[in-house]
DNA sequence: ATTTTAGTTCAATAGTAGTTTAACTACACA
DNA sequence: TGTGTAGTTAAACTACTATTGAACTAAAAT
């Protein structure tokens, strides 16, 4: 019998870590209703967190690969990293609505 | 614009914390192979760990839904809860391989 | 030039999570 | 009745996570 390793278990507990808190399930939710790229600080209004407590939950996406961002002069714009929900999550997406 | 609750989420929140645990994803790789219910003690042997904490874990995966256990005299026999897997998580578990 | 705007970083705090060891319950078997 | 088996529970410890407020950087607007 083969040992079986499961590299990506590790980015598996990251993605499920990042999801595993209700402000970050609900900057996904804000994310995937519009389709698009949005301003950090509009997401973060419409989730009502604070701008630092934001930035943080913004972090924590981006290092699970869950959001991708672009940075605009001042401003940074965020959208879902489709090709990660797809891999390890598909079908999750539309369980949101 | 009206509010809308997501009385899910909290549900969501456990199972993510649930899953995001490399024991505990390797417990539930090990119930999705097997396709079929197994003793909590030999689920425990597979993915080496102490029989304390494999009771830990058993409980963490079975609050947060994931998972169903029947006992039967000293021994519990657990399996995955696949209609948990199919409303949150549809497409998840055929990933894992 | 100075004031806003957009976001990051740091330190402090409080709460939560995973592991270990030891003591425990419940049942089976001989 | 005692012995082994299957699993739970509690305490102690370590490590991580979320939130807040204040200080910070960088770019825009006036």
């Amino acid at each position: 019998m083969t040992i079986e390793l499961h590299a990506e278990d590790e980015q598996r507990v990251k993605i499920f870590k990042a999801l595993a808190d209700p402000t970050r399930i609900e900057i996904i939710r804000t994310l995937c209703k519009t389709q698009k790229e949005m301003a950090c600080g509009e997401v973060g209004e419409i989730c009502a967190v604070s701008k630092s407590n934001a930035s943080y939950h913004f972090r924590t996406l981006r290092e699970a690969g869950l959001i991708k961002v672009r940075k605009d002069a001042q401003t940074k714009f965020t959208k879902l990293d489709e090709e990660t929900f797809e891999k390890y999550l598909p079908g999750f997406l539309k369980t949101l609505f």
